[in-house]
DNA sequence: CTTGGTTCGTGATTTTTTTCACGAACAGGA
DNA sequence: TCCTGTTCGTGAAAAAAATCACGAACCAAG
């Protein structure tokens, strides 16, 4: 039995939401056909993709969209509760550390650290931030696991190495450098500025094409 | 000649930014092996996106660090100037609103929306929030191809058609749910919460393994 | 000008992911 | 019970992407 490829690790995610909004709408079953038309996702991949799971669906019918979200919620590790370190309280560490969306998927922002001593002792959120002095030492008494950097990127390998000392295993990094850590450390980069490439580029396709002005228009289909 | 494959044009950003970084280093020259070392992307892998540039190396030498990001530059569409409408001005809007890194790929956000009378008419960052009952003639009047979403999910399908009324090209979507739209509007979906649930899904596994404590450690590489 | 060491560019190969195709399981009604 | 229409699960085929392997370009030095 393979593991799951990436991709469709990615895709249990989307499902999860989709099932939950179906939860909501007291829809007890759903097909394939219709959690991809809900995700966008076609219909046989969602097959594929759950098939990587334990939980299986009743032909004739689909799938249990209770005991799929519970199953999802056991393989994605949802229920879990996990406390997590936010470095880096700017506008961006700011909105993670107020967004309420994060603990429907088990994640506590428990601590906040910030190397401006302005911000030092101020709350956000009901939490105060704490100096970085104090990161590896305050991580590691907690047992924390999981950072979030959304400092500037000069000084997020820094940031990354005190975390690794405080021993956390999982990094959400949010500033656009690529952390050096040891193998065993699993980081998760969010590049805001590599989608905005990727949409630049789009829109400079569409400049590009209506210049040149209905004469070359080939199946040149964009990227999706 | 083969149009350039998604994974790769999301590469180039990141090898931009690296350009970037060597430039003001003064670094002249930069071979494919030592621009993958400072990306983490195999030096094969590096030529072969840049293949799809017009821009060549130069045998036994390497790439002219200043060429290749002026020909990255003009591909990715990164200095024409580009404006963009925000629609939701929480926690999420407000940290993007006040971003200052967008500026460096051409991205100007222009005009801010919201549908709470409390922000309307207030200022953010220099720029008065609207109405969203303005948006579809404002951002036709202006011109703007680039429409923001940092709404909750419940709205965001709303604001997407308003957008599309009023001519927007692109959407950069933060709102976790599938938009429906015309073939010809590109959206780049960005998924917070997707890449939490990854996250989480690999803490699980360290979980999983430790439980079963050096016992069946077999070559389950997780990954990266 | 020749030699040796470096690097690019790319066709061929391998790996990964998606899509297809179809047998088997199941529900519901006659 | 039998028949029909639906859906799942999955091996096989196709498509996409990453990796390999190597010829050719290039520089520097003797």
């Amino acid at each position: 039995m393979r593991s799951i490829p990436k991709p469709s690790l990615a895709r249990l995610p989307l499902y999860y939401r989709c099932l939950m909004e179906a939860l909501r709408q007291n829809i007890t079953y759903l097909s394939s056909s219709e959690l991809g038309e809900r995700c966008g996702v076609p219909a046989v991949q969602v097959r594929k993709d759950l098939s990587y799971l334990s939980q299986k669906g009743r032909s004739g019918v689909g799938y249990n969209v209770a005991d799929l979200v519970a199953h999802l919620e056991a393989y994605l590790g949802l229920a879990n509760e996990k406390d997590a370190a936010l470095v880096g309280v700017g506008s961006l560490g700011r909105a993670l550390a107020l967004y309420p969306g994060f603990g429907s998927y088990g994640l506590q922002i428990v601590t906040l650290f910030d190397n401006d001593p302005l911000k030092v002792g101020s709350e956000v959120g009901g939490r105060t931030v704490f100096s970085v002095d104090r990161l590896t030492n305050l991580v590691r008494r907690l047992g924390i696991r999981i950072g979030i950097i959304t400092t500037p990127a000069a000084v997020a390998q820094a940031v990354a190495e005190e975390m690794v000392a405080g021993d956390i295993k999982a990094i959400w990094n949010f500033a656009p450098v690529l952390l050096d850590v040891p193998d065993d450390i699993f980081v998760k980069q969010e590049d805001l500025a590599a989608s905005l490439a990727v949409l630049s580029h789009h829109i400079r396709q569409l400049k590009v094409v209506s210049e040149h002005d209905e004469i070359e228009v080939t199946a040149s289909n964009a990227c999706g």
